[in-house]
DNA sequence: CGACTCATTGAGTGGTCTCAAAGGTGGTGG
DNA sequence: CCACCACCTTTGAGACCACTCAATGAGTCG
């Protein structure tokens, strides 16, 4: 139930390779197109990148970091452990999220970060969210909406986790997934496979690992996912969506900072 | 389970009474002070005030508020339903909470938000937001600060829901609620009195009203609590963060808008 | 090859659910 | 003024969902 392992250690990769202008991310139509300044802003904001390798922590609760970060590639999850172990998967992180806002902004983290796959992020000095704030009121805007788009998220993870039944969380946790995966492309020409064991899936919904198992195993019967090694592939989102009680509507264009 | 009233509406009482100078929130220690020029902003950003009654429907899920609130005295609640009525109540909402920000902000509101007591609220133009972002960078950063600690508290929720056993759920939500409130003086000299029914407590903690009686009666039993007619009364509250295994540092100052 | 993680399945237990019924309180209308 | 109704709280009984314990096989890594 509690996190297994925490054996590697992000590695520091404190030199630049994308410059912002050429930000992969900005050519999706999901974020919204920044004027000259506020790139020219962002890009000298940027500091470095740093590569995180897959079940490393990136953050620890209750640490002070002094960096906020934009996730550039790759999956991660939130978290929080009670003492004895057990471990509550808050949300998962996927390109163009920001990390550590709570940690910058309010000072200490009450959550850690883990990489579910190989992880490039974009690091920006938290000394200078002040001058973001002062020189570029819509950044710091931004950054407010993004810090709302996480609290909507996690209402409606609340709202799962509190009242669904069992297989209507598993089917909205990979729709939901399936959702933010698309907008980025992350599917591709193909099917989407999420990185996640089903163990990640038990600490997401607040249920055991057995009968999350045979959670799954319902969806995988009625054909709307495949599960894999250490990966679920969607089959029929639409199917996945009916079965969750999906009601939602797409998410229009957001910033990415 | 779902909210089983919805009768009265909000009576909008626009006339401006209490001046932010003589605001009786920022005399206490839990908010930082404020510069001259930001209480003058934030005085004329204020456009009246507005007095919601006990039991009405304050915001609505999917709608476009052209507002945002300060509570400025009173009790309120978060929460979401699914269609067929179930709900699930995010998070409460105190003196000095925002309210709003996720409509203003994005766009549309997700949840809705309900008056627990006789509440009264500052009103603040939506339009007007980005002027606080252009003029008031300060401001802009309190906002986000304030959304992150919303974030926080949600996070702390989750967790809850997701893995405490019911007992320590019960016992962290009374203690919880008791500690935000501690802060704002509303025990006054006397115990705190929290304005919530049973079915409040279940639609938090997910539980099913009948549970969450015996639940209750068992913190009731150790002399924890004891249950009023809508209301809980705090009897000893390092029992109850004991029971349910409270670890967090108190929270220092805080902005208020 | 052994150690480990992940996925899977069966069996039995127990926490939580639904159904049902009761008393108390406050509000409302006849 | 009283009867009635709506809501809140409380309790018991039985059903069921999800839990723990236990064991197995497949895959990976050193």
């Amino acid at each position: 139930m509690g996190p297994i392992r925490a054996e590697s250690v992000t590695l520091p990769t404190p030199t630049r390779r994308i410059p912002c202008e050429r930000c992969p991310l900005r050519l999706l139509p999901h974020f919204r197109p920044f004027t000259k300044t506020e790139l020219d802003f962002v890009s000298q904001f940027k500091r470095g990148e740093l590569v995180a390798e897959a079940g490393s922590i990136i953050l620890s609760e209750g640490a002070h970091s002094a960096h906020l970060y934009t996730v550039l590639s790759g999956w991660a999850f939130r978290y929080k452990t009670l003492e004895d172990g057990r471990r509550q998967i808050l949300n998962y992180l996927l390109p163009g999220d920001l990390m550590g806002l709570q940690g910058s902004v309010i000072g200490e983290m009450q959550h850690s970060i883990e990489a579910l796959s190989p992880v490039v992020l974009c690091v920006f000095e938290r000394d200078r969210l002040d001058e973001l704030f002062a020189s570029h009121p819509g950044l710091g805007f931004d950054i407010t909406w993004l810090a709302a788009r996480e609290e909507r998220m996690l209402d409606e993870n609340l709202l799962s986790v509190g009242r669904r039944t069992a297989f209507e969380r598993a089917a909205y946790l990979v729709a939901f997934i399936h959702q933010r995966a698309s907008v980025l492309g992350l599917s591709g020409n193909s099917r989407l496979v999420i990185p996640i064991t089903q163990q990640h899936v038990a600490d997401t919904l607040g249920l055991s690992i057995v009968h999350t198992n045979k959670t799954l195993k319902k969806l995988s019967d009625r054909g709307l996912i495949r599960w894999h090694d250490r990966a679920c592939e969607v089959l029929d989102i639409e199917g996945l969506r009916a079965a969750a009680g999906w009601t939602e509507p797409p998410e229009g264009v957001r910033p990415l900072i």
